[in-house]
DNA sequence: CAGTATCCCGCGAGATACTG
DNA sequence: CAGTATCTCGCGGGATACTG
């Protein structure tokens, strides 16, 4: 099974490629520099594709564009043509799906948070 | 709690806000390519340089002794030598702070591990 | 074993402009 | 408003080789 020969450890070892690859797995789809903070947006309301782009600062139209489609293609977003007349109106809905992403943002949130912290105590 | 069915908000505004800028520094330290990647092995007890290599598939030498530059620049990693003549002996060691990203690693690995079965369903 | 030194390339992504 | 079209560029990072 598991070739461990210069170390030891198995279990953990195993525990280790399993979280790894999972977590691979995670970030192939959400590791994006740009992806998780759309969906944040999305989540807190913002439907818009101008919305969007004014809440999430420093995304260009072009790489907006880009990473809505396949975030579509992944199932986390649904995108909502209201008007195609004239003005274009288009909302962009975070799934349901995408509400099983909370507990990864929850988590990023409070480490980021408590990491601030943690810096500016050091200075 | 309750999210305004409006389309103006400010209260899931200010919270997106929030969760935005801590996201985003939660991602400036943790979101590389490689960085959680080499956490998890450190935590799950690969210390040594080659080991950790070998058990992070795909990463280069040079990538990985950058990386474990800035991660312990960041409090995450503790590099200690063992013996310095010869054939060098170091090893890096997960700091405590690290402890702290595996609420962040679990919640990945959970989704990551959801949505491949997902992804297989629809297969 | 634990790295460093180079060389090199692709693509992620910024800037800017345009359209139905 | 909601995008698309270009053009351009840096740097992340792969491959390979070398060293104390």
């Amino acid at each position: 099974m598991s070739i461990p020969t210069t170390t030891k450890m198995t279990y953990t070892d195993t525990q280790c490629g399993k979280n790894l690859s999972a977590v691979e797995d995670a970030l192939y789809v959400v590791g994006g520099k740009w992806t998780l903070r759309i969906v944040i947006a999305l989540l807190s309301g913002h439907y818009r594709f101008n919305d969007l782009q004014r809440t999430i600062k420093g995304i260009s139209a072009r790489v907006l564009s880009a990473e809505l489609k396949d975030l579509e293609i992944n199932g986390l977003v649904t995108r909502v043509v209201l008007a195609d007349e004239k003005p274009v109106v288009t909302e962009y809905r975070p799934a349901e799906y995408s509400k099983t992403l909370r507990s990864v943002i929850t988590a990023l949130a409070d480490w980021g948070q408590n990491h601030r912290k943690k810096i500016k105590g050091l200075l």
